[in-house]
This record gives C-alpha cells, sequence and structure tokens, in this order.
DNA sequence: GTCTATAGCTTGATAGAC
DNA sequence: GTCTATCAAGCTATAGAC
C-alpha cells in the first residue's frame, strides 16, 4: 500500500497554477495574463487561484520566488566551492552554469522560468521588487568574488563590468530569435550551450579589460 | 503674420497621444497600460485615440516607429562615416552612440523611449514584430563592419558577440536602478555618459578576444 | 480543498451628434 | 477632428454551498 503523500498521480493544484502561470508569464508578461487563462490552463477552476495563493500579484511572486531558492543555492555553492584563487572564468561559470544547466536540462518549467527572469531584470517595474530581493545575494557574492581576483580595481568598474554581465545573461536566457533572424538561420538563440561557451570568454575579457589596471591576471 | 503650420502653440493632437503612450508603455509595457490612461495623460478624449491610430496594438506599432527612422538614419550615417579601417572601439561607438545620445540630451521622450526598446529587445513577444523589422538594417551594416575588422572571423562569433553588445546595451538603457542598490549608491542607472564609457572598452575587448585568433589587431 | 455564481469594475472599440 | 454615450466582453476577487 503506498503511503498517503504519494497517493495522486499528477502535481498538486497548487503546483499545476504555479506551472501555468510561469509558463504564461514568461510568454506575456504580467499584465499580458489573467488568473482566468492561468487556471483554465492548469485545469482548474478560477477561484482555487485566490484560494492558494491570495491576489494576482501574490501569484506572480510567488511563481518568481519558487525556483529562486533552490536556484541560488546551487550557485552560491558553486561561488564557495572555488579556489583561493580561481580564474575570471570559474567565476563567471560559477554565476551564470547553474542557470544554464537548468534552462538547458530542468524541464520547461526552467526554461519559461529564465524566460520570465530575463523579462523582468529589463523591466524597472519588478527590479526592486523582484530582482533585487531574490537575486542580490548571490550578486554580491559574485562581486567579492571579482574584488579578491582585483583587489585595486575600482568599485564602479566592478559594478558596471557586472551589469554587462547581467544584459548578455538575460538577453541570452530570454531566446527572442532575433540572433536567428540576423544570421539567416546560422545562429540558433535555443541552443544556449554553444552560446554560453562564448559568453563566458566574451565577458572575461571584458571585465580583465576594465578591472586590471594592465592586460595581466 | 505667421504661416499657418506654425500657429498651433502646441503639439498636434496625435502627437500628444503618442507621447503619453511612450511615456506609459516604458512604465508598464504594453498590457498594463490602458488606452483610458493614454489619452488621459495626453489631455485628449478617449475616442481620439481609436480615430487617429486604430487599435492599440497600431498604436504601439506607431510609438516604435515614429522615432525609429531618424534615430537608425543617424547610425547608418555614423557607420558610414567611418575610414576604411576603423577600430572597434569607434565602430561600437558609431552603433551605439546616437541613441545614448538621445536618451541622454534628447528630452524625456527619447529617454522613454529608450527603455521601451530595452524591455521589447528581451521580450520574445515583441522582438520579431518590432525589433527586427525596425532594427535589423543597422544590425546588419554593425556587423558587416566586424567582418571587415575581422575577415577571417567565424559568422557565429560575430552574431554572437553581437548579440552580447545588444544584451548590455539595452538593458543600460533601461535604467532599472539595480546597480544603484547594488553598489550601495555608489553607481547611478541614469549616469549614462560613464557607463557608456565603460561599455565601449568592455565589448571591444569582448568582440576582439571572440572574433580576432589572436590577441591581435 | 473544490465548485458555482456573481458582484463590481475596467477594458477596447464604435456609433452618432456637432 | 472632436465629443458624448454606450456596448459587449473581459477582468479580479469573493461569498457561500458542498
Amino acid at each position: 500500500m503506498v503511503p498517503n503523500r504519494i497517493r495522486k498521480t499528477s502535481s498538486s493544484t497548487a503546483e499545476r497554477i504555479l506551472d501555468a502561470a510561469e509558463k504564461l508569464f514568461a510568454e506575456a508578461s504580467y499584465d499580458g495574463v489573467s488568473i482566468r487563462q492561468i487556471t483554465r490552463e492548469a485545469g482548474v477552476e478560477l477561484a482555487l487561484a485566490n484560494y492558494h495563493f491570495g491576489s494576482k500579484l501574490d501569484l506572480f511572486r510567488a511563481v518568481v520566488r519558487r525556483r529562486a531558492e533552490s536556484l541560488n543555492d546551487q550557485r552560491m555553492a558553486a561561488l564557495e566551492r572555488l579556489s583561493d584563487r580561481p580564474s575570471l572564468e570559474e567565476l563567471i561559470e560559477a554565476f551564470t552554469g547553474p542557470f544554464l544547466e537548468r534552462s538547458l536540462h530542468g524541464g520547461p518549467g526552467w526554461k519559461s522560468y529564465a524566460r520570465l527572469i530575463a523579462q523582468i531584470a529589463n523591466s524597472p517595474r519588478w527590479t526592486h521588487e523582484l530582482m533585487s530581493s531574490e537575486f542580490d545575494d548571490v550578486a554580491n557574492a559574485f562581486v567579492a568574488g571579482v574584488r579578491g581576483i582585483y583587489p585595486h580595481a575600482a568599485d564602479e568598474d566592478i559594478y558596471w563590468a557586472f551589469h554587462f554581465l547581467v544584459g548578455a545573461m538575460t538577453i541570452t536566457f530570454a531566446e527572442t530569435g532575433r540572433i536567428d533572424v540576423l544570421s539567416a538561420g546560422r545562429c540558433h538563440s535555443t541552443d544556449l550551450a554553444t552560446i554560453i561557451a562564448r559568453m563566458i570568454p566574451f565577458l572575461a575579457a571584458g571585465f580583465r579589460h576594465l578591472c586590471a589596471p594592465d592586460d595581466d591576471a
């Protein structure tokens, strides 16, 4: 006889709502999706969204927060696992790799999540409420890592280099397909693995040029 | 006696609607703004939005297209004005400078426009319809310039480097204020001039590392 | 925890007078 | 070109039966 908590064959109602909300919010952002669409996509009744999550805004917050903790735990662990004197490439890899890994192999939920984060990272409306509150701890750990490599770099140079990294990373996770069109099909937005293989050296070179007084290190 | 066309003291109704729509769309994106909010902000009657621009979607397209032509004309001219053998820095400056210049000194309309472009560039929903159709010509001219500097670089390397550039540029124009918080007030998202002074060398170093087989050029 | 029913409001769009 | 008035549809949120 199976125990109680795995008697259900599919996921719980709350998880079904989160999954549907995540998918639809990633496609059309907060105001482009109604609770009706979400519950229809989830196959549950309209009232259940409010019962489980309260207001629409609270549901949106819940979607963002659901995956943030486990993702950031892994990123923090990767940053802490680095050697005393890591290379810039290792540092950037630790910061961006776990996100990539999940977008690539974590299933459609993680892919939607990455797209959603890409949009809120470029929207003043959500940056303070959701980006900063959920992702600034890892960001500070990364900045501290850069500081460890370049003890004499100016604060501003490190922060702005980090800002460019976030821009390159988020537009990559957005998978807009623009480069596919621009390159006449030679590049593919969904081919994250080969993109990151170029992104890390590209960004490392930028950090080096901005944060290292000479071109050593 | 003044001629007819400058008899009006303020801008036309259509322009007032475009200005209001641009400002509000930049703050809350397409679905976060109603036609009622736009016409209220513009100080005109609700029905006039539909009279002048048709559907809400057509108004949104009109907002994006209004400034695209003059902006891209200037960017194309800057790219064509370059010498036979421009540096990467000159090339990136020609591509990004006119946008920066208008966001900095073109008035609040251009600032809103830059924020709006930043959001649609990271949204799969609008990329094909609005980004590609309006901005791919300049993008192709820039890519051709990089090709001129690195004749033997792989297509993919150039396109992905360009993709990272667009990500860094758009998140900069978004002015989300995240780095302000992260740096505890040492950096300011609105200080575009000093950001670009760092962005161009940062990106040039990335292009060099990715597109130049050795580290010369 | 789930369902039905509905209140109360806002939305995009238009018809018709001026 | 502008204004008033309005329609049909969709929206969030909740109350109350089961």
